[in-house]
DNA sequence: GTGGTCTAGACCACC
DNA sequence: GTGGTCTAGACCACA
C-alpha cells in the first residue's frame, strides 16, 4: 500500500504527521530505533531531502532524539510522548473552538455537534 | 483596528473568511448591500484584485449574490445563510475529530477536552 | 410576476430575448404595435435606457421597425418572422453541433442525446 | 497556427475550453503531463497570470490534477474524463433545447433541423 | 523549475 | 460608479 498524500499540502508536513502518529500509537514505541531516513524515504516513495526535513520536525517538537553516530530514537520518555500528545490535542481543540465561535455557535451547539459525529461513527 | 492576517495563508482566502464571518453574524444582514470591491479593499489595504478573488470564493459558496452593476448583496435566503453555517461547521468538526483521531484520542477523551475547555472560557 | 433575470448576463440581451419570444410567439403579432418603451420599461422594472436598448437590438435584426411618430411596430411581413425564426434557429444548431463535435461526440451520438433528452420531456 | 480568440468572451474561459478539447480528444491523454504555465502560456501569447486561471478552472471541473511542484496532470482516470465529456454535452444539449424551445419550435423541429444539419456535413 | 499569490495599473461593458 | 478581466512584474514555498 503506497502512502498517499494531498498535493496542495507540504509533503514534509504530511510525513511528519504520519510519523508522529506511528510514535503515537506506539507502531514506534518509546526509545525505539526509526528506520534510516534512507529507508524511510524509499518505503514513502519521496526524497531523502524531504523525508529529512520532516523528520527535523519531530526533533523539534521533542518527539524524536538524534544521536549522532546511531540513528535516531522516539524519545525515551514516555511522559513526553503523552505531554506531545496532549499539547496537539489542546491546540487543535482551541483552534476549533475558534473557529466555531466565529461560525456563532455556542457551547452547548458545539458539544452536541460533536457529539453527534462520535455517535454515528462506527468506532 | 487594521486587519491583522497570517502571512502564512493565502491572503484572499482570509479575507473571504472575515467576510464570511460578517455575514453569518449579521453584521451584513440577509439581503444587505456590501460595500464595493473597491472601498472594501482600501478599508483593508489590500489590493482591488485580492479582494475581488475573496468576493468571487463567497460567491461560489452561494452567501453572496452579484448584481452586475449596482454591487453585490448578501443572499436574501436566510436559509441559504443557515445551510452556509451548517456545512461549514460540519466541515470543520469533521476535520477536528480526524485529526484527534490520528492522535489515538477515544470518544470520551475528545468530549473531555471539548468541555473543559468550554467550561473554562467565559463566554 | 415580475420579469426574473440572470445577473450575470447584460440585461438588455436578455430583455431583446424576452420580446422576441413574444413575437415569435405571437404574443405580439405581425404588424402589431409594441408597447411604448416607457411602458415595457416599467413593467419590466428596468432603466428606460436599457428597454431601449434592448428594441434597438430587435430592430437591427428586423423583427421591429420604427414608424418616427407613431412608435414600433413588429414587422408586417409574416415571412420576416419565419426568416427570423428560422435564422435564429440555424445559429444555434450550428454553434451547438460545432460544441458537440469540440466534445468528439458522433453524429450518432448527437441524435441520440437529443433524442433522449426530448423524450423525458412533458411537453 | 497562432491562437485565435472572441475578444467578447473572458480570455481565461476560452483558454480553458482550449485545453479541455485537447484532453477530451486525447492530444494531452490520460495521466499525461500538461506543459507547465509559463510554456503554456507562451505558446498562446497570453499572460501567465491568465492561463493560470484557466488551469485552474479546469481543476475545478476535475479534468486536471496538481502535483504542487513537478507540474499539472490530465486525470489519470478515465472514467473521469468520460464523465467530464458527458456532463459537458448534457449541459450544451440541454441550453440548445431550452433555446429551441423558446423559439416555439417542436420537438420533431429541433430533431429535423438536427438530423439536415448533421446529413450535410462531411464527417 | 513548478505552481501560487499579490500588487499596481489599466481597460471594458453595463446601468 | 459597479463588477470583471488582463497584463506586467515581483516574490514565495516546495522539491
Amino acid at each position: 500500500m503506497p502512502w498517499v498524500f494531498d498535493p496542495h499540502r507540504p509533503l514534509y508536513l504530511q510525513l511528519a504527521e504520519k510519523i508522529e502518529a506511528f510514535i503515537l500509537a506506539g507502531t514506534y514505541p518509546a526509545g525505539a530505533k526509526i528506520p534510516s531516513v534512507r529507508d524511510l524515504a524509499k518505503e514513502a516513495a519521496v526524497n531523502p531531502n524531504t523525508m529529512q526535513r520532516a523528520l527535523a520536525k519531530l526533533e523539534e517538537d521533542g518527539l524524536v532524539i538524534t544521536q549522532r553516530t546511531s540513528g535516531r530514537f522516539v524519545t525515551e520518555d514516555k511522559k513526553e510522548i503523552a505531554k506531545a500528545r496532549n499539547r496537539l490535542a489542546q491546540e487543535e481543540a482551541m483552534q476549533f473552538i475558534m473557529k466555531m465561535q466565529k461560525l456563532e455557535l455556542k457551547k452547548e451547539e458545539i458539544q452536541a455537534i460533536i457529539n453527534k459525529m462520535l455517535g454515528e461513527m462506527k468506532v
